[in-house]
DNA sequence: TTCACAATACCCATTTATGTTGATTTTTCA
DNA sequence: TGAAAAATCAACATAAATGGGTATTGTGAA
């Protein structure tokens, strides 16, 4: 049988060699790849052979929300499992609803990695702990976002929020993006219904959650 | 010659098992240790004979920046090179400040960080080019911090930084802590000053960068 | 014992953000 | 082409944050 073939996306390259170190011992299992955004991942995938790919999702340019969603719309057979230290609801909830295999929280036991890569490649889900307690724990605080009607952020909530995290008043947001205050207004009470925060705190902490800053 | 005896301190697992596995190539360095957070590490140094410290800036329990101040107060003879992701200037020069034998970031050339354990150990400082531009251009920024007169952030100012990234409003923080929404307002005003930012944002983006959420 | 600083508290004025509601135009895509 | 989604704008009211200043108390170091 032939070993799994498996990219790595990940920023920090020392947590791609760390993993290529780890599947060192496991005979199956073999990194063949590795990206450090999720633009870098769609292109990796379509010159690199893999059967898998394990997804971070704290990305640059290319968050691994995104590049799921696009991943799950344009490439056939290959599997992802979401590897990230982020626990949060909205981010396990969200990679689940783009279609990921799985959710494996960083610093768990040694061998959960390997344990879920074979799981999924078996055809199977798998979820850590501690993403189900979050998904369990989250449903009574996120439920407007579950039961199928999941609302993503448009393109220019994005820019946005991006701009209420880089510390712009509205004023300026509208200034720089060329349309009115009160658009920018409309735009982020949207933000927090979508999002479910009260305020500047909870869109920022989203934003760099994602690293769009 | 013995090795140089290193204990990496980073929250991530694999990052410390790529550091080990980097390192498996160069004799001179040995990763004799591994902790995840700043106690971890003051409690490990107590344990382990180690020549030099890899500290990451944002750590969660204590981040870099306090484990550094307490190892130049109370650890002879242990070097520290800090470690991260983070370039801002406010890092930079607070870990250097606090007594950094040197400042790499993570992702460099391959064989920096080897490179600047060396220089460090022969009695030399190390910066990251990324480090040295952040700390030139960071200048007319934030002089005010410069020159001598740094000002760290005290205990209450902390406790309520934290908070106001948790999308609490300041009359809730002054229940939380016993205190008066008065209160809190001037030390949100203090905060703002001392790090130099406008709003809400800049202080929750301090907050997550020195994991004090 | 001074001196510095942390922590507390309040005043005033101004700006900014949030909440509610409703609307129009443009874009996208089935 | 027609429906749905996205992007635009604004009036109103309320709540909250920001900026400036001042002042008292306690604590600990020089």
């Amino acid at each position: 049988m032939c070993p799994t073939r498996i990219i790595v996306a990940d920023t920090n390259d020392l947590v791609a060699i760390g993993i290529s170190a780890r599947f060192a011992e496991e005979a199956d299992l073999h990194v063949v790849g590795h990206a450090r955004t999720g633009k870098e991942l769609l292109e990796l995938i379509t010159q690199v052979k893999a059967d898998l790919a394990l997804l971070e999702v704290s990305l640059p340019e290319m968050d691994g929300i995104d590049t799921m969603r696009h991943i799950h719309k344009h490439c056939e057979g290959i599997k992802v499992l979401a590897h990230s230290l982020l626990t949060e609801i909205e981010y396990v909830n969200s990679m689940l609803i783009e279609g990921a295999d799985g959710y494996v929280v960083k610093n768990g036991p040694k061998g959960e990695l390997a344990e879920a890569i074979r799981t999924v490649m078996d055809g199977g889900t798998y979820l850590s702990p501690t993403a189900r307690e979050s998904v369990a724990a989250g449903y009574q605080f996120t439920n407007k976002h579950m039961g199928g009607e999941y609302v993503g952020l448009t393109t220019r909530e994005r820019e946005i929020i991006r701009l209420v995290a880089l510390q712009y008043g509205n004023a300026e947001i509208g200034e720089a993006l060329g349309i009115s205050e009160g658009t920018v207004k409309t735009h982020r009470k949207n933000l927090m219904h979508k999002l479910n925060v009260r305020g500047v705190a909870g869109l920022v902490k989203y934003a760099m959650d994602r690293r769009w800053i």
